[in-house]
DNA sequence: TCGCAAGCGAGAGCACCGCTCTCACTTCCG
DNA sequence: CGGAAGTGAGAGCGGTGCTCTCGCTTGCGA
């Protein structure tokens, strides 16, 4: 983008970028399943077919939608992450953790894009995988800073996990100990629970006053991956 | 259903289950999004402007669906809290999980229906919360029975949180701690933040050996809530 | 510098969708 | 037994994703 190759070019990246807007500010209001190419078009005062020059198919435009709320939410957890820097690592996590559900609230859509019902036929290329991998890497990277900080406390892992577990280690983080790689993954699925429960509205008329309620769980899943107060 | 008015009221209640027979199978192969009244229609050899006799609308056979399918999940887990009768609270929590999951990983598109993203436009009504409660209210009994047993360890909530633990409380089971009620709602979220990243293929080349992981974490998550092994 | 291939937008059209309305026909109830 | 209510068929409305063709423009290579 730094090289405009000439005017069609140019062109092109302009009008391929209108596009994504205008499909975002209509994901935002109607949601995924409403989205609708035509929509799109018509409020670029394009004709539908003409859409296709830049997106083969719907799913392709879904799909470019989906890196980027990856992108985003990724951004957000790294911004709360920076900011959090000086502080102990239990509350870091809970810092990164409440980026992720405040982002979360505030962009529902999204968020139901990439962690609610997969689309109908259609599954996630490849193109995703390093965007949807930000927030688990900033998890893992605040446990590794607590683990050489020797502020992880480690729960074993019985014996039929025990296999698994080394797997998950090698593949995550082969610096920690694979029981608290378990741990993580699981408290990384499990923080994704609580934020869905709440965007999705399983917690209306139950849990009222929500953000001491997350805060709270969020410190506790800290707890389970071994992230300890060092007073 | 066991007095049959007549032969019309008769033919309505077999229509019926007959148009929600095919959409669950429509269901169960293409997902919520690709269910077509006109497809249903055609499949029972019905013109599609006839379903709107027995449903007035799309979402409106959604909705029993999404109903039937929390009445199935419901049965899975009592039934599975049933067998594990004999045992000790933080097993039968564990077998309870374990159904949920069973459930989920065999009823995909069903579990995305009622623990995904919301439909487009359409809120649950009414109708769907007890059907949707039945799993919740087992967990409930489950702590309920360890903290008649003494069998629950209860972990202090910050002031912050105090108010909400002792509405959620209220709510959900006055007789428990307060305290014991936000680790169990929270946990409730938890669980379906570990079946929905498997069903949902977020644990894809991450977590192979799966049951055994489910386990643990389940048995983790009973932890949280207090549920403890006396021996 | 010019010619031609590639890029582009418009339009028509296909098969599908949810939903509505009307019109016959049947069933059932007072 | 007659009228009201229930039922299914059919046509039709406005919408969808997607394809194909047709001209116009742009810009690269000879």
């Amino acid at each position: 983008m730094s090289t405009p190759q000439g005017a069609r070019a140019r062109a092109r990246a302009e009008i391929t970028a209108a596009i994504k807007d205008e499909a975002r500010r209509q994901l935002a209001s109607e949601g995924a399943a409403k989205l609708s190419l035509r929509a799109v078009a018509r409020a670029l005062g394009m004709v539908s077919s003409a859409l296709y020059r830049y997106f083969p198919s719907r799913d392709d435009l879904l799909t470019a939608l989906i890196v980027d709320a990856y992108d985003s939410l990724g951004e957000a957890a790294e911004a709360a992450h920076a900011r959090a820097g000086g502080i102990v690592p239990p509350d870091r996590w809970v810092a990164v953790c409440e980026a992720v559900r405040g982002w979360a609230l505030s962009h529902p859509h999204e968020y139901a894009l990439i962690y609610g019902s997969p689309v109908p036929g259609y599954s996630a290329p490849q193109t995703t995988v390093p965007a949807a991998a930000r927030v688990g890497n900033l998890l893992i990277a605040i446990v590794r800073d607590a683990y050489q900080g020797r502020g992880v406390a480690r729960t074993p892992v019985p014996a039929e996990l025990e296999p698994e577990s080394r797997r998950i280690a090698a593949d995550l983080a082969p610096d920690l100990p694979p029981e608290v790689t378990v741990a993580l993954v699981a408290a990384w699925a499990q923080l994704y629970g609580l934020v869905g429960f709440e965007v999705f509205g399983q917690f209306n008329r139950l849990v009222e006053d929500r953000e001491p309620f997350f805060r709270h769980a969020a410190a506790r899943l800290a707890e389970g991956v071994g992230l300890v107060h060092a007073s």
